[in-house]
DNA sequence: AGTGCGATTGACT
DNA sequence: GTCAATCGCACTA
C-alpha cells in the first residue's frame, strides 16, 4: 500500500526474488555499506536503491537485525489508485503499470526517501494482506544477474499476466 | 581520486 | 530480437 497526497495506490504482489544469506548475488554479500544498510534491519523494512542510474528497486529485509538478506519485489497487480499509477508511468496500459521492479517503483513513487522504513506498520508505504489465496506459485531462476544465476529463487503467481518475464515454466 | 559495473527500461532493427 | 542510456556506489590505489 502506497499512501500519497493524491490518494492510495496499491496492488497485489505477484512476483519476487530472494537474495538470501551468503548469496553472492545479494547486495549484503560483502557486508554493511552505506547503500545496503537497510538489508540488515529487522525483517520487514524497506531497502530501496537505484539501479542502472534510473530505476529504483524495492526490497523487503528478510532476516533478524544485523543479518543481511532481502526480497526484491518485482511486480504487482494494480488494484487501487490506477489513475495515479497511469499518470506516474505515462501510460494507460494496465499491464505495463507495475510489471518489473523499476516500473513498480515509478508507479508507486518509490525512491530513496523510503529506504529503511518499517513496512509492517501503516505509513507512506506498507505491506498488508487481504486474506485471499495468492494462487499457484511458480519458481525459476532470478532475472538479470550473473552471479549464482542458476539458483531458483524467483517466485511468481503462475499464469498471472502482471508478472514480468517467464510465468509458466519452472527453472 | 579514478574507474567499472549493474537485482532495468524503452527505443529501435 | 538487439542495444545504449545513466549514475551511484564499491573497489582499487
Amino acid at each position: 500500500m502506497r499512501e500519497l497526497p493524491e490518494g492510495v495506490a496499491s496492488g497485489r504482489i505477484v512476483e519476487t526474488e530472494a537474495y538470501v544469506v551468503g548469496d553472492p548475488a545479494g547486495h549484503a554479500y560483502r557486508g554493511v555499506t552505506p547503500r545496503n544498510r537497510a538489508l540488515f534491519l529487522e525483517r520487514g523494512h524497506a531497502y530501496v536503491y537505484l539501479a542502472y542510474g534510473s530505476s529504483f528497486m524495492l526490497n523487503v529485509s528478510s532476516e533478524t537485525s544485523g543479518v543481511g538478506a532481502g526480497v526484491l519485489i518485482r511486480a504487482i497487480e494494480p488494484t487501487d489508485g490506477i489513475t495515479v499509477m497511469e499518470r506516474n508511468r505515462g501510460t494507460e496500459r494496465l499491464r505495463d503499470l507495475a510489471r518489473g521492479p523499476g516500473r513498480l517503483s515509478a508507479a508507486l513513487e518509490i525512491d530513496r526517501r523510503l529506504d529503511g522504513i518499517d513496512l509492517c506498520q501503516a505509513g507512506p508505504l506498507w505491506l498488508g494482506s487481504d486474506g485471499r489465496a495468492s494462487g499457484e506459485i511458480g519458481q525459476s531462476k532470478r532475472i538479470g544477474i550473473t552471479r549464482a544465476a542458476d539458483r531458483l529463487l524467483r517466485f511468481y503467481v503462475r499464469g498471472n499476466r502482471f508478472v514480468s518475464g517467464p510465468r509458466v515454466l519452472d527453472g
